[in-house]
DNA sequence: GTGGTCTAGACCACG
DNA sequence: GTGGTCTAGACCACC
């Protein structure tokens, strides 16, 4: 699992990392009970500072993607519950974003084939 | 057009306005050459800054939603030019909402579900 | 409101702010909707750093005590919803205590007087 | 006795074995005299260091809930000198609490009959 | 002027 | 060796 960060995008660092770690629980290449590596480890490979890193972890726990163990440190929660997430069709990131891509002029086609074979991927483990 | 603000909520208040003049768009609320109102009104309405109001209204005329006009003030862009988008399928919001999605338990089929439902709510001028 | 910390104790800074503000909260010196004083200040006034006041801020925010009106700062949550407890006979921390207070010989007539003297302040809005 | 130790929780592996230990000494599952188990088997049982055992083992004889003889190990103290406890209404523990539930909603009926039940389990040696 | 983010250190609690 | 806490700065986004 290697992070690509980019230091000069509006996107904090500690979401970037987030956000890689999420796609990469999705896509599988980081597995439920699977050892994440120290912050320091991460924060050295990444040349951001240990707080930066630790902010993340910190989110994603808060969230549910990641438990630290106390005596093994931080690992993909094994056992997460699965949010319960309201209907679909109320969900704002999810109504924000099909507009803009509506007004972007998006067919509905466009936009089913792409989720199909987004989940398609994610299904067979495939990375995003 | 009603803007329902949320000072204590952690996106900007020039996002949440920019954000819901999109979604006004795309559900047929604000149409195109509609008159926007001005930035001294809006602020006063909503109890905002001007300068806030105002940066919501340039990042809408920079991302080709709004065109102004100096004797008009703002207006619905007429004639957008549907943004170049790449493939859907490396959409970065779009793999990120989908992976958390898919993380959560979402299954294919509600996905597609919904993403009709919406569609077709907007296509019939519906508000999400 | 005047925060006293000490730095000698096991508890971390960050906590004892958050604590003193519950209880800040609690007997009515802290009023809904009433504005907290910008971290800058509360770290120059109790010599931390600002981290630290923000970290319990941040906590206090998490649990509902407390939100940031982006235009004025913090403030105490004017509508805050009252947390679902469960049955109060399942609440860990409250088992914990009264087991550690029986086994030191606290009766159960000095526990509710106790108990009731308290609530009664802080329903007066005295200072416990 | 078994413990049931949450290695993701906030709280340090060796205060979790300490609670439930004074758990288990109010309500009667632990009785005075009773033999602890030996360090190193309680560790191995729990899958925890035998460190960290020894410092919970420590805290509770520290504490006047446990004494330990080099010949037969640990177990619960049983002439336990009650702790000269100053008035109840100066406990910051349970100011703080009371302070917490009182913000939450809960009544002062609610937490007295809450504190009766919970006190009379204790008293006839039912588990909490 | 407000909170949010980040850095480059350091020390401590825990295991 | 792990994460948690803290410091003394700094810069930025937002308003």
């Amino acid at each position: 699992m290697l992070l690509k960060l980019d230091f000069a995008m509006d996107t904090p660092i500690y979401l970037q990392i987030r956000n890689q770690i999420v796609l990469g629980i999705a896509n599988g290449e980081l597995k439920p009970g699977e050892k994440l590596p120290p912050i320091r480890t991460l924060a050295a490979e990444t040349g951001v500072n240990t707080m930066t890193v630790n902010k993340a972890y910190q989110l994603l726990k808060q969230e549910g993607y990641l438990i630290t163990d106390r005596r093994l440190g931080a690992m993909i929660n094994p056992a997460r519950v699965t949010a319960q997430h309201p209907p679909l069709t109320e969900h704002p990131a999810l109504k924000l974003l099909l507009s803009e891509l509506y007004v972007d002029g998006v067919t509905k086609e466009e936009l089913l084939t792409a989720c199909n074979e987004l989940y398609d991927t994610l299904e067979k483990g495939g990375t995003l």
